[in-house]
RNA sequence: GGGGAUGUGGUGGAAUUGGUAGACACGCUUGGCUUAGAACCAAGUGCCGCAAGGUGUGGGGGUUCGACUCCCUCCAUCCCUACCA
C-alpha cells in the first residue's frame, strides 16, 4: 500500500467496485425498509454547494441505515421542466430539451463522482413523456373527482413582449427584458381545489415527525380562522356588500368599508367615474406578489357610496383600497382604525373617524389586543371572545351575518403560459373544455424546429388547431405539479404499464425527506395534498407522503446566499478534483449542523483533508488484531478502550436521533487525538496494539457514512476477512463505557471555585468535607455562613452563603 | 405588511434535560525539521490584568443557589410570501 493518501485513485477504485456489485440497486426483501429521499434538483447546469450539502446529508443517513441493516432505497432524478431552460434557449439559441439533456448528463456525472449511493436504475426526469403522461392522467382523475375547475385569475402582463411574466421576472414593476411597465391582466386559468383538503392538511400535521417550525409555517399558511360574514346593505340600493372579519367584537368601531380594486363593484363604478377608472388603472401597476402589495403605499378612493351599519344603522362610507386582496375572504374589508394598524394608517391618511371600542389599561391606539368592549351599546363591558359570539348571534337574528370559518389557503392555480412544461391535457370543442381521454395520452409537448426560439404553445398553430371545431389547451402545468408526486413514482419509475405498483406499496411512505428550508410551504404542502387526493382516488395508500423531514440550511458566502447575480458562487467541481469527494463531504458535514446555514470557508476544507491524511497514515499500514484472553490491560489501555466505546456510543446517538454530524466528526477527531504516541510504535505491546486497532476499527466504521471511499479502502486492507464495511455497525460495550470516576465541580454561590476527582460511590457528606478542605474554596467562603448546599449527584456541589 | 429562523472568541462552531461557556476545527504566534518553501511535529491562543482576580454567549430587564439555555423587551441579519425552483 502506498504511503500517501491518493484520493483520486482510491475513489475511482471504490466507485467502480460499487458499480460492479450493483450495491445500491434496491429490491424488496425481509428487512425493515428505509426510503431516504433528497429533493431532486432542477438541472440548471452544474451542481452548486447547496446540492452537495443536501445530497451528502441524505447519503450519510442512507449509508448509516444500511450499516444498521435496513433495506435502503435512495433514488435520484430531475425536476426538468421550468423557466431557465426557456431563458437559456433565448440567450444561447439551444433548444430547451437539448440544454436540459446536456445539463443532466453533466450533473449526473458530478453526483456520481461524489460517491452518492443512489439507485440509478430508477432515475426519472419530469420532462419525459413517460413521466408526464401519468401526470396528465392524475389531472384527469382529479377532474373526474371534482377537484379541478376554471376561473379567471391575475397575471403579470408585459405589453411589449406580449407575454406573461413570473413574479421574479418583474423588477420594480417593469418587465426584466423589455423594461416595459407591466400590467395586471385577468385570464382564464385551471385551478385545483386544494382548499377541499384544508382541514385535513391542518390536522394531520400533528402526526408528522417534522421540525416544529415547518409545521407552524404550514399551519399559518393554511390559516384557519373563525369569524363572521357580515352583510352591509348599500344605501338606496337592494344590493349589499359582504365582509369577512375575525374580530366581530370590533363591529361598533367600523368607520369605513374597503373593497378590492378587482372587486366587481369597483369595476362597475369605474365605467361612469373617471377618477375611479384612473385609480384602478394605477392599481394595475402594482406587482401581483403579496409582499409587493403589502409594501406599496396604502392608497384609496372614496366611491361616495354608503352602506348601513347592521347594528347602529349609521351610514358608513365605502372606499376602494389598493391593499385589499380579492382572493382572501370576500374582497371587502371592514375598517376598524382603532384596532388595526393598517386601517389606522388608512383612516389617518384620508381623515376617516377613529372610534375606540375595546379598552385595555395602558394600550395606545391602534391596538389589536382583545379586551372589554366600550362604545358598543348593549355589549359594553363584555370581553372580546364572549362579545364576538353574542354579536354574531345578534347578526344572525337580524339576518345580517353568520358564523364562518375561513382559510387563508387559496386554491392552486396550475396554468402557466409557457412552452417548457407539461401540456395540460384539454381539448376545447366549440369552446367547451374537455379533458383528453386516457387512450390519447400523453399529449406530447411539440418539439421545436431547429434554431427557433421557444414560443408559447398558444402561438403554435400546428399543435393548437385540431379541426374546425376543436383546439387544444395552450397552457402548461406549474412545475410544482411535476414535483408533487415524483416521490411516489420513483418506486415504480421502470413500470411502463402502471403508474404505481407493488414496489410503491412496499417503499412508501418516504421515511426521511431531506431538502431546503425554502420549500417549507409550497412544495411540501402541494405534495401532501397530492398524496391525500391520490389516496382518495385509490392510487396510493396512507395519509402522508413524508414521515420525517430534515430541512437543511443554506450555504452562504460572505453572509449571503450564493447566487450568480451577487458573484459569490463557489463551484464544487474544482474542490472535488483538488481534494476528492471524501474531503468535500467531510467538510460539508463538519462545518455546521444540517439545519443551520453554512458559511463557506476556504481554509477549513484543507483542515478536513488533513484529518483524512492522518487517518490514512494511522491505518494504511496496519492489520487488525483479534482479542486475546491473555491481554491484561493497563489503566492507559483501558482509558483508550473507554474512549473508543464512548465515542461509538456518542456517534451512534448523533447519527440516529440528532442528525448532528458535526459533533459526530468532532468526537471521532477527539478519539484520534487521544491515542497515545507509543501505542503506534513498532515496539508496542500486543495489548496496546489491540487497543489501538480497536480504535481504528471503530473510526473506519464511524467515518464510513461520511467519507465512504477512504473508509472502505482502508477497511478492505485492515480487516483480515472479506467482510464488507457497509453491512454492519459495531456495538459498544456498556461495561467498558462505565467508569466509577468522575470530575466533581465545586461551586460557591454558583461560581466554579474548584474541581476534584471523585468516586461515584462517595456519599454527599464525604464530598462536602473534602470540598470544604480545598484551599481556594476555603478562602472564598471565609467567615461567611453556609446557608444552603446544592448537591447534584456525580456532577457538582454548590455552597450558598 | 404577514409568517419562520438566526445572533456565542479573529473565523466555522460545541455545550443533547437549567449545572465546568468556548469541545472539535480554521486562523494566528513562537519553536523544531528544511538551502528555502510546502507538508509535518511541539507549545500557546476569549477579553482586561505582572499576578491574585475580574469579566464574558446581540443590547436592556427579570426568574433561579446557578441562565447560551426559561420569561419580558429592544436591535440586527437571513429565508418564505402562492408564476424562480
Amino acid at each position: 500500500m502506498s504511503s500517501d493518501y491518493n484520493h483520486k485513485s482510491i475513489e475511482e477504485v471504490i466507485q467502480k467496485k460499487w458499480d460492479q456489485e450493483k450495491r445500491y440497486v434496491s429490491k424488496i426483501d425481509d428487512r425493515e425498509k428505509y426510503y431516504c429521499l433528497s429533493m431532486f434538483p432542477y438541472p440548471s447546469g452544474k451542481l452548486h454547494m447547496g446540492h452537495v450539502r443536501n445530497y451528502t446529508i441524505g447519503d450519510v443517513i442512507s449509508r448509516y441505515k444500511r450499516m444498521k441493516n435496513f433495506n435502503v432505497f435512495q433514488p435520484m432524478g430531475w425536476d426538468a421542466f421550468g423557466l431557465p431552460a426557456e431563458n437559456a434557449a433565448i440567450e444561447n439559441k439551444v433548444s430547451p430539451d437539448e440544454w436540459t439533456e446536456h445539463n443532466i448528463e453533466n450533473m449526473k456525472s458530478q453526483l456520481q463522482s461524489l460517491g452518492f449511493s443512489y439507485d440509478w436504475s430508477k432515475e426519472l426526469r419530469t420532462c419525459d413523456s413517460n413521466y408526464y403522461k401519468w401526470e396528465q392522467l392524475i389531472f384527469k382523475k382529479f377532474y373526474d373527482a371534482g377537484l379541478v375547475y376554471r376561473k379567471k385569475a391575475l397575471v403579470n402582463w408585459d405589453p411589449v413582449d406580449e407575454t406573461v411574466l413570473a413574479n421574479e421576472q418583474v423588477i420594480d414593476g417593469k418587465g426584466w427584458r423589455s423594461g416595459a411597465q407591466i400590467e395586471i391582466k385577468e385570464i382564464d386559468q385551471w385551478f385545483i381545489k386544494i382548499t377541499d383538503y384544508a382541514d385535513e392538511l391542518l390536522t394531520s400535521l400533528d402526526s408528522l415527525d417534522w421540525p416544529e417550525n415547518v409545521k407552524l409555517m404550514q399551519r399559518n399558511w393554511i390559516g384557519k380562522s373563525f369569524g363572521a360574514e357580515i352583510e352591509y346593505k348599500l344605501e338606496d340600493d337592494k344590493k349589499s356588500l359582504v365582509t369577512f372579519s375575525t374580530r366581530p367584537d370590533t363591529i361598533y368601531g367600523v368607520s369605513f368599508l374597503a373593497i378590492s380594486p378587482n372587486h366587481k363593484l369597483a369595476e362597475d363604478l369605474s365605467k361612469n367615474n373617471k377618477d375611479i377608472a384612473i385609480f384602478l388603472e394605477k392599481c394595475k401597476e402594482i406587482k401581483a406578489a403579496e409582499a409587493d402589495i403589502a409594501k406599496a403605499e396604502k392608497l384609496g378612493i372614496d366611491t361616495k357610496l354608503k352602506v348601513i351599519h347592521p347594528l347602529t344603522g349609521e351610514k358608513i362610507p365605502v372606499w376602494i383600497g389598493n391593499f385589499v386582496l380579492l382572493d382572501y375572504g370576500t374582497g371587502v374589508v371592514m375598517g376598524v382604525p382603532a384596532h388595526d394598524l393598517r386601517d389606522f394608517e388608512f383612516a389617518k391618511k384620508y381623515a376617516l373617524p377613529i372610534k375606540e371600542v375595546i379598552k385595555n389599561s395602558g394600550d395606545e391606539l391602534p391596538n389589536s389586543n382583545k379586551g372589554k368592549l366600550i362604545n358598543s351599546e348593549k355589549f359594553n363591558g363584555i370581553f372580546s371572545d364572549d362579545a364576538s359570539k353574542k354579536i354574531i348571534q345578534e347578526l344572525i337574528k337580524l339576518k345580517s351575518g353568520k358564523e364562518l370559518v375561513q382559510f387563508r389557503l387559496r386554491d392552486w392555480g396550475v396554468s402557466r403560459q409557457r412552452y417548457w412544461g407539461c401540456p395540460i391535457p384539454v381539448v376545447y370543442e366549440n369552446d367547451e373544455p374537455k379533458v383528453v381521454d386516457e387512450n390519447n395520452m400523453p399529449v406530447e409537448l411539440p418539439r421545436l424546429k431547429e434554431n427557433s426560439l421557444p414560443i408559447p404553445l398558444s402561438q403554435n398553430k400546428e399543435f393548437i388547431n385540431l379541426d374546425e371545431s376543436r383546439y387544444r389547451e395552450s397552457d402548461t402545468f406549474d412545475t410544482f405539479m411535476d414535483s408533487s408526486w415524483y416521490y411516489a413514482r420513483f418506486t415504480s419509475s421502470d413500470n411502463q404499464k402502471n403508474i404505481f405498483d407493488d414496489n410503491t406499496k412496499y417503499w412508501l411512505p418516504v421515511d426521511l425527506y431531506v431538502g431546503g428550508i425554502e420549500h417549507a410551504i409550497l412544495h411540501l404542502l402541494y405534495s401532501r395534498f397530492f398524496h391525500k387526493a391520490l389516496r382518495d382516488i385509490g392510487l396510493l395508500e396512507g395519509d402522508e407522503p413524508f414521515k420525517r423531514l430534515l430541512t437543511q440550511g443554506m450555504v452562504l458566502k460572505d453572509g449571503a446566499k450564493m447566487s450568480k447575480s451577487k458573484g459569490n458562487t463557489i463551484d464544487p467541481q474544482s474542490y472535488i478534483e483538488k481534494y476528492g469527494a471524501d474531503t468535500v463531504r467531510l467538510y460539508m458535514m463538519f462545518t455546521s449542523p444540517p439545519e443551520q446555514s453554512l458559511e463557506w470557508s476556504e481554509s477549513s476544507v484543507e483542515g478536513a483533508s488533513r484529518f483524512l491524511n492522518k487517518i490514512w497514515k494511522l491505518a494504511s499500514k496496519r492489520k487488525n488484531l483479534k482479542f486475546e484472553k491473555s491481554f491484561k490491560f493497563t489503566k492507559q489501555e483501558l482509558d483508550l478502550r473507554r474512549k473508543s466505546h464512548l465515542t461509538l456510543k456518542k456517534v451512534e446517538n448523533d447519527y440516529e436521533s440528532r442528525f448532528s454530524f458535526n459533533t459526530a466528526i468532532a468526537s471521532i477527531m477527539e478519539l484520534l487525538n487521544f491515542i497515545p504516541e507509543d501505542f503506534k510504535s513498532e515496539s508496542a505491546r500486543d495489548s496496546q496494539k489491540f487497543c489501538l486497532n480497536e480504535a481504528i476499527l471503530f473510526i473506519l466504521k464511524m467515518l464510513f457514512p461520511i467519507a465512504p471511499h477512504i473508509s472502505e479502502y482502508l477497511w478492505n486492507n485492515f480487516i483480515n476477512d472479506k467482510s464488507c464495511i457497509e453491512t454492519s455497525w459495531p456495538e459498544f460495550d456498556n461495561e467498558i463505557v462505565e467508569s466509577d470516576e468522575f470530575e466533581l465541580v465545586i461551586q460557591v454561590n454558583g461560581k466554579v471555585r474548584g474541581k476534584m476527582h471523585s468516586n461515584i460511590n462517595m456519599t454527599e457528606d464525604e464530598i462536602k468535607d473534602l470540598s470544604l478542605n480545598i484551599k481556594n474554596v476555603k478562602n472564598i467562603i471565609g467567615e461567611n455562613k453556609i446557608k444552603k448546599i446544592i448537591f447534584v449527584k456525580n456532577k457538582l456541589i454548590n455552597f450558598v452563603t
